[in-house]
RNA sequence: GGGGGAUUAGCUCAGUUGGUUUAGAGCAUCUGCCUUACAAGCAGAGGGUCACUGGUUCGAAUCCAGUAUUCCCCACCA
């Protein structure tokens, strides 16, 4: 049967796939071998595939599979993340369409939409990475809402609230006006916008006709204005000190304090103060008590203490009174204004600061000790700069709003059996919390009189305990898995998570399994379009990674994202780079097709240029294998790919085999073969972890296996490096190079045979000599003790390299080649020389500096006195 | 406003504690080849004042200072 001329992915990467499935290759049991885990960023549950996703799991699974060669017991957790509010908005989204409204349904009712939603899109996610090759142990999947999963969750709650690290408090947050719950602060995303500063001035109380004038961005707030505040040193304002003013609009009268915290240099250096609607404000109400009035509706429409705005939207309200303050001769003037604006990181509504009763973490203990794993170096962050940013938020932590006003998620287990501040308890049951409020109530609690909060945890809050719950370490403390797979090693995550999800996982593993969560974090940089854009869905400008699948192949796809993305560097993407994914595949399956195609003699002798062929790549691989260790080791994933690229395709391809290739239907020697089956074998194991699906295809075309898999074989182990073979060989492919050179310029076919004669003026190994000749398509080399006239010639390492030809040469071209290279010595002399006649430089130097810089002397004089011969005799 | 990076070939990046020739790789480019493994290929070549200025040093892409450009993170100036 003919082999086709390039390789073709889909068929083998359903075949080995299924096969390792059925081996059970990825599924992993605590034993006696070294355990290396990883968890799996969980990506939102009804999430697609994106180019971040495979960046992130491509890594993954190089980092897995190598580990799994190297003998380790390799586990890698898969699973979903529930997602609150997205997975909560896409539902309301979806009813919506079905012209039902979610203020319509009772909370169990609508969770049984939100499950049914799940059930239908949850894990496609999942489906689609294995597509990609993802070696995950499937029989693991966690999903952060499974029950024992949630139980931990709320265990975790009540254990921080007994410790008195979660209280619940009035406080300023962020409200989402759209999906109608409070965020986090690491959930608003604040944005420049260009706004309008708009100047309005209020009649001082009991004045005839004096008036200040005060600067905001947010008119519609007016009506909620308690205080108008100057700065107590404000010379213009001295007068107003003690007075009041007279609200626009709402007629109210407030008064005008003072405070420091006023620019006087912002706007005219009067602020009207609005505590129910900014954050500042609400600290200068408190300061000064004064009222607070909430003049909006939760999902940002006026309310009743809005007057006649009543049920207009915040920004539609805006408009609308600006235009009322004009008309009345209220605004002074409106002007241009950049300011920030925080919106929701989910749903992109802009933020309203908003006073509510919620659930805080109180993180500056808690994350004491997270701050000192990473500083101490027991974690490790690759890139290592992200420290700072990590140790500036740490420093800086400030509580963690926990609860969101939503209901896919962990319901808070906290009951109310009251309506004061502190008539509530936490217990994981009704049962529980039923004693413990009647404890602290001192009456007889009613088991209906009991309610439950109605918001569930953010989702972060079930997240950071990832690396411990997929084990169960919370439900079953100490159990054979925790205590295997726990710490785990490598955690590969995106940079913008740090915070949500990486130094809470810190916190999680320092407070409940007093260890660290994982050793090593790998931070990928963000996917961006050839322009350097970032990939989204609503530029449009993101490929779609099954389709790249399906054109260039899984192991294609896999080299061409890896090919260039350092940990922490963006990487901007272009399909070209999966086309050259896709070219290194076909090459080592036509690297195949050659070793495939020859016939055995087995009365055949040996060349010598094949000995010296093996025993050159042997050392080559060998010294190549350490630094793919290396970078490997450093995570330095693009650099131990290129390398393995460049081990492949330059030296096995290009040189290698073509020192090894028997003439055109010409058999080759038994022994040459079989070692090179060995070697390409170990290349195999080598490509692996980047292309699985062709490694293990070659493998089993290679040779026999019986049932031996690549993806379990060995990683190979180094060998120590015979040196100076590998420098002879490079004198050699010097040689071989400038005869290619020679026959390029000179339009000589390949298929012409050359002699070439050598006057040895120094050193000189013959090691390789056989390898020149049938590189160099020779018909022999010979040593002179003469120049050869009418020839061709060159310098490699001092020794002289003549090629003659039938007709005389150019004697002038020969010439002016001869001069380049000569004042190319000339020059380099003269740099060292400087440094040699520098007698600082003699005495400051190391020894060893010096004796490199005399040997370059003495090679440089050599070269220029061959040169200045071969030009004299011209 | 505060903090942290980055700047090396057309593009993407390496470049260990300052000393392996007068700085490397892949891709792209150019030239010549459809040579029976591969044109998704082969052989060869060109291409850089290491952002700028100054300093330290016998010696700087590498260390220091300043400048420019740029990216990221944090932050409540209305």
């Amino acid at each position: 049967m003919e082999t086709p001329k390039t390789y073709e992915p889909q068929q083998a990467e359903e075949k080995w796939y299924a096969h390792w499935m059925e081996k059970g290759y990825f599924h992993s049991e605590p034993d006696d071998r070294e355990a290396y885990t990883v968890v799996i960023p969980p990506p939102n549950v009804t999430g697609i595939l994106h180019m971040g996703h495979m960046l992130n799991n491509t890594i993954q699974d190089v980092l897995v599979r190598r580990a799994r060669m190297q003998g380790k017991n390799a586990c890698w957790v898969p699973g979903t993340d529930h997602a609150s509010i997205a997975t909560e908005a896409k539902v309301v989204h979806k009813l919506r369409a079905e012209g039902i409204k979610k203020s319509d349904l009772t909370r169990d009712e609508f969770l049984a939409h939100a499950f049914e939603w799940k059930d239908k899109h949850g894990g496609i996610i999942l489906e689609q990475l294995k597509k990609l090759g993802a070696s995950c142990d499937w029989e693991r999947t966690s999903f952060t809402m499974d029950p024992e999963y949630s139980e931990s969750v709320l265990n975790v709650f009540i254990d921080l609230y007994k410790k008195g690290k979660i209280y619940r408090g009035l406080r300023m947050v962020n409200w989402d006006p759209e999906a109608l719950t409070a965020l986090s602060d690491e959930e608003v995303m604040h944005k420049e916008v260009n706004s309008k500063l708009f100047h309005v001035r209020y009649k001082i109380a009991g004045s005839d006709d004096d008036w200040l004038t005060i600067a905001t961005t947010r008119p519609e707030t007016i009506l909620g204005d308690s205080a108008i505040c100057i700065h107590p040193e404000d010379e213009r304002y001295k007068h107003l000190h003690g007075k009041q003013a007279i609200v626009p609009i709402a007629n109210r009268t407030v008064p005008i304090i003072l405070d420091e915290y006023v620019e006087m240099e912002f706007g005219t250096g009067c602020l009207k103060v609005t505590p129910a609607h900014d954050t500042n404000d609400y600290e200068l109400g408190k300061k000064h008590n004064l009222e607070t009035i909430d003049i909006l509706n939760s999902n940002g429409t006026i309310n009743d203490k809005g007057l006649h705005y009543q049920g207009q939207d915040r920004f539609e309200a805006r408009k609308s009174i600006e235009k009322e303050l004009y008309d009345k001769g209220y605004l002074v003037k409106t002007e241009d204004h950049i300011n920030k604006v925080g919106f929701s990181e989910r749903t992109n509504a802009a933020i309203e600061p908003r006073l509510s009763l919620q659930w805080f973490v109180d993180m500056k203990e808690l994350s004491a000790p997270a701050l000192e794993n990473v500083m101490n170096g027991n974690i490790n962050f690759y890139p290592e700069k992200l420290k700072n940013t990590y140790r500036h938020w740490m420093e800086n932590v400030k509580d963690w709003c926990i609860s969101r006003q939503l209901w896919w998620g962990h319901q808070i287990p906290a009951w109310y059996f009251g309506e004061g501040m502190e008539d509530f308890v936490v217990a994981k049951t009704r049962e529980e919390a039923l004693k413990l409020a009647i404890d602290k109530s001192g009456r007889n609690i009613t088991e209906n009189e009991l309610k439950r909060d109605e918001d569930v945890l953010d989702t972060w809050f079930s997240s950071w305990l990832w690396p411990i719950s997929v084990f169960n370490g919370l439900t079953q403390p100490n159990n054979p898995e925790i205590k295997y797979y726990y710490p785990t090693n490598d955690l590969v995550t995106a940079p913008e998570i740090m915070f949500f999800w990486v130094a809470r996982m810190i916190i999680a593993g320092c407070e409940y399994m007093d260890d660290i969560p994982f050793k090593n974090v790998y931070y990928t940089g963000i996917v961006r379009d050839k322009l350097g854009r970032k990939m989204s869905k609503q530029l449009g400008n993101s490929p779609d990674p099954i389709e790249l699948i399906q054109k260039y192949g899984a192991d294609g796809v896999r080299m061409g994202i890896l090919i260039s993305s350092p940990a922490g560097n963006d990487l901007p993407f272009d399909s070209s780079q999966c086309e050259q994914g896709r070219n290194f595949t076909n090459k080592l399956w036509n690297a195949f097709r050659l070793v495939d195609s020859w016939e055995v003699n087995a009365d055949l002798e040996q060349p010598e240029s094949s000995v010296r062929a093996i025993e050159w790549f042997e050392a080559r691989f060998n010294e190549e294998l350490a630094i793919i260790n290396e970078h490997f080791d450093k995570f330095k994933i693009s650099e131990a790919l290129m390398a393995t690229y460049k081990l492949v395709w330059t030296d096995f391809c290009s040189w290698y085999l073509e020192m090894i290739k028997p003439g055109y239907q010409h058999p080759i020697d038994g022994k040459t073969l079989a070692r090179t089956k060995l070697l390409f074998a170990d290349l195999l194991k080598l490509i692996h972890p980047l292309c699985p699906f062709i490694a293990e295809e070659l493998w089993h075309l290679l040779a026999e296996r019986n049932g031996e898999d690549i993806i379990v074989a060995e990683w190979p182990h180094f060998k120590p490096v015979d040196n100076s073979t590998l420098s002879q060989f490079t004198l050699a492919e010097e040689v071989i190079t400038n005869i290619r050179n020679i026959r390029t310029k000179n339009n000589i076919a390949n298929k012409v045979k050359l002699e070439l004669f050598v006057k040895k003026n120094g050193e000189l190994n013959t090691n390789f000599d056989s390898v020149i000749v049938k590189m160099g398509n020779l018909t022999h080399l010979d040593y002179t003790f003469d120049k050869i006239p009418n020839s061709n010639s060159f310098i490699v390492d001092q020794n002289e390299y003549y090629i003659p030809f039938g007709e005389s040469i150019d004697v002038e071209a020969e010439k002016e080649k001869l001069t380049k290279e000569l004042e190319y010595s000339k020059g380099f002399l003269l740099s060292v020389r400087r440094k040699l006649e520098n007698e600082k430089f003699m005495s400051s130097a190391p020894e060893q500096v010096v004796i490199s810089e005399r040997k370059k002397e003495a090679d440089a004089l050599g070269t220029i006195a061959i040169l200045e011969e071969k030009l004299a005799g011209l």
